[in-house]
RNA sequence: GCGCUCGUAGCUCAGCUGGAUAGAGUGUCGCCCUCCGAAGGCGAAGGUCGUGGGUUCGACUCCCGCCGAGCGCGCCA
């Protein structure tokens, strides 16, 4: 109905153009807007007011000449000027009814589209690194993540789904030098367990399975451990020193293949865990990017000759920094350190240009406090000629955690921190995902457990699902009192849905489709939230005025229909958000 | 100090990319079940949109200053 509208104001300009009426050269937008206000109509335009300053004239004016020269159109009952020179619509409300045959008929696909045409996107989201548990902070970007993913597919993209695993690096050296340290334990020795060291529960669990498994195999004496290692922080040293001594300690003394075993089996045991976490959360990848993979098959050492290539690379301090400044980046940054290994950074390189070239935009959500360093990765990517709009970066602020009224600290390196899989087991997955969304994504959130937890009609959730579940009820109802429900019959009598509620709900249906194209376009899974609500607060609402089982059996099949097609784009937007739309509750 | 993000009802947050009288939920206070599910509905109260300027027909929205919050500023990832 929108560009409709939008037509026929086109083709009253451009006839008040060949009038002289209005300038030749203009660049037209015209805006159609939803009107908030009934008494508004419809649908409005601001374009009068847009042309005021070109045309040079008043825009109530311009309005009333637009008017004058409008095609007619069935729909269109009637057209006014209000205000400073709004356009506003009146449209005939049966053909507002028609989007209920549309849904019904389209089912699961209602509010689908193919505007992006099949274009190949990557969305990489979550990608902790598997040093520990997802906890609830990862969740909010799982959740934002998956949405959307979702609503990129249904907007018509080609979505590929990535975990990037950062399975290389320092930070796993301090993982697999852990548990190691917790296995020597296990094996009876006495351990002074290094403060920097990743000291939850879990990665005990891994050492005494590795001790079942493997028995002895990697025993080493306490004496030779610790001999010659530099202080930990709490006996007056550097607790970086300390750890990093004791990595290359474990190195020396496993040898390289055992090393490698210990290494791999805290890998294989807590990626494995997130992934269980995440299928258990209704989210699901196409693939698990390993960042060794990149070291192995040699796509780091091209990215780097690639940038040396472009000349935006020169060596200081025995190491090679790209100039990343000449990009706006703030200071350059190290690719390859004066050791001669790889940055993290230039892992990253590799991967986004080994991305680009699969042929996939890419889209990265990130936690929020990495933000500092997308203008460097942009830099990159356009250094080695590629485009840095083909990579857009979405920032998630994590969620603070309320509990009692008292903010709750999290750190993966200390092991207190509250884990996804816990959230799940005490809201559920639902209310999880629902929760989630429910803000903008780079707004900070507050999520308060107790309110989350307490599993009542505070939770906005139980709301939409049972809007949803009134409708199961009322088809129940329907068949134990002996009565059917014909579709058929009920797209016939249309025209008998004209209370206000009626009328307020077909007019929130027929949105659904452009909210859930905007909601895609934007990132923002937060208006197809709120889209929801509103959808049930008008369904709600609607019951409680109106009986729907009644005596005139050509309204009643009107209104069956009615909301049926109500519980299809529930079911729809629920399906989007990864949340279940139950039947009953 | 510099950079990024942000300040909207008591609380948690929307505000359709510059439009008409700034909206929801929650909390508080009134009502509504002989009735398809009251996990619901109807109504009331609640605001100097952090603050001071600027841009224009028009600003919560755009620009600048200030105040306040979070994050970032490693040859860590």
């Amino acid at each position: 109905m929108k560009t409709r509208l939008a037509s026929l104001l086109q083709q009253a300009i451009t006839s008040l153009q060949a009038q002289g009426e209005l300038p030749e050269e203009l660049t037209l937008d015209i805006q159609i807007e939803h009107t908030r206000d009934p008494s508004h109509g419809d649908y409005a335009s601001n374009i009068a007011m847009m042309l005021a300053k070109p045309a040079k004239k008043n825009p109530r004016q311009i309005a009333q000449s637009i008017i004058e020269q409008l095609p007619s159109d069935n729909d269109v009952l009637e057209v006014n000027i209000a205000g400073p020179g709004f356009i506003n619509f009146f449209i005939n409300p049966l053909s507002q009814h028609a989007v209920i045959g549309h849904i019904l008929q389209q089912g699961i696909r209602f509010g689908t589209s193919n505007i992006a045409n099949g274009k190949k996107v990557q969305v990489e989201f979550v990608s902790a690194n598997p040093t520990g548990p997802l906890h609830v902070g990862h969740g909010r970007g799982a959740a934002y993540g998956a949405t959307v993913s979702n609503l990129l597919t249904a907007i018509g993209y080609q979505v590929h789904r990535e975990y990037y695993v950062n399975d290389a690096g320092r930070q796993m050296d301090i993982l697999a030098t852990s548990v190691w340290l917790r296995y020597l334990e296990s094996c009876g020795k006495t351990i002074e367990f290094p403060s920097n060291g990743y000291k939850g529960a879990y990665i005990s669990d891994i050492a005494s399975s590795l001790k079942k498994a493997r028995g002895d195999a990697f025993n080493a004496k306490a004496n030779d451990v610790f001999n010659n290692i530099p202080a930990d922080e709490p006996a007056g040293g550097d607790k970086e020193k300390h750890i990093d001594a004791l990595i290359s300690r474990a190195k020396e003394l496993l040898g390289h293949d055992h090393y490698r075993i210990v290494f791999d089996t805290a890998l294989t045991s807590i990626l494995g865990d997130i992934r269980l976490d995440l299928e258990d959360f209704g989210v699901h990848y196409d693939d698990w990017f390993s960042e060794r993979s990149l070291m192995d098959n040699g796509a780091i050492e091209r990215a780097i000759e690639k940038l040396k290539a472009s000349g935006y690379m020169y060596q200081k301090d025995g190491a090679w920094w790209f100039k990343s400044t000449e990009f706006g980046d703030e200071k350059d940054r190290v690719v390859v350190r004066d050791n001669g290994l790889t940055t993290y950074f230039a892992s990253d390189i590799a991967y986004h240009l080994h991305t680009l070239e699969r042929g996939y935009d890419i889209i990265d959500i990130w936690g929020s406090d990495h933000h500092g360093y997308v203008p460097r990765v942009k830099a990159a990517l356009q250094a080695m000629g590629a485009d840095p709009e083909r990579m857009k970066v979405l920032l998630v602020q994590f969620a603070v955690l309320y509990k009692g009224g008292e903010k709750m600290q999290m750190s993966t390196r200390s092991g207190q921190f509250v884990t996804l899989r816990e959230l799940r087991k005490e809201i559920g997955s639902d209310a999880a995902r629902y929760f989630y969304v429910m803000r903008k994504a780079e707004q900070h959130m507050d999520f308060d457990l107790d309110l989350a937890t307490s599993q009542s009609n505070e939770n906005p959730l139980f709301y939409v699902q049972y809007a949803h579940a009134r409708v199961c009820s009322v088809m129940r109802l329907l068949t134990e009192k002996g009565l059917s429900y014909t579709e058929a019959d009920g797209l016939n009598n249309l025209d008998k849905l004209t209370q206000s509620h009626e009328t307020a709900l077909i007019d929130t249906l027929n949105r659904y489709p452009e909210k859930l194209t905007q909601a895609a376009q934007n990132f923002e899974p937060h208006q197809l939230n709120h889209y929801l609500r509103e959808l049930s607060t008008q369904f709600h609402s609607y019951y409680n005025s109106h009986k729907f089982i009644v005596d005139d059996a050509h309204l009643m099949q009107a209104r069956l229909v009615l909301i049926n097609a109500t519980k299809q784009v529930l079911s729809n937007g629920l399906g989007l958000l990864g949340v279940n739309a139950p039947e009953s509750m």
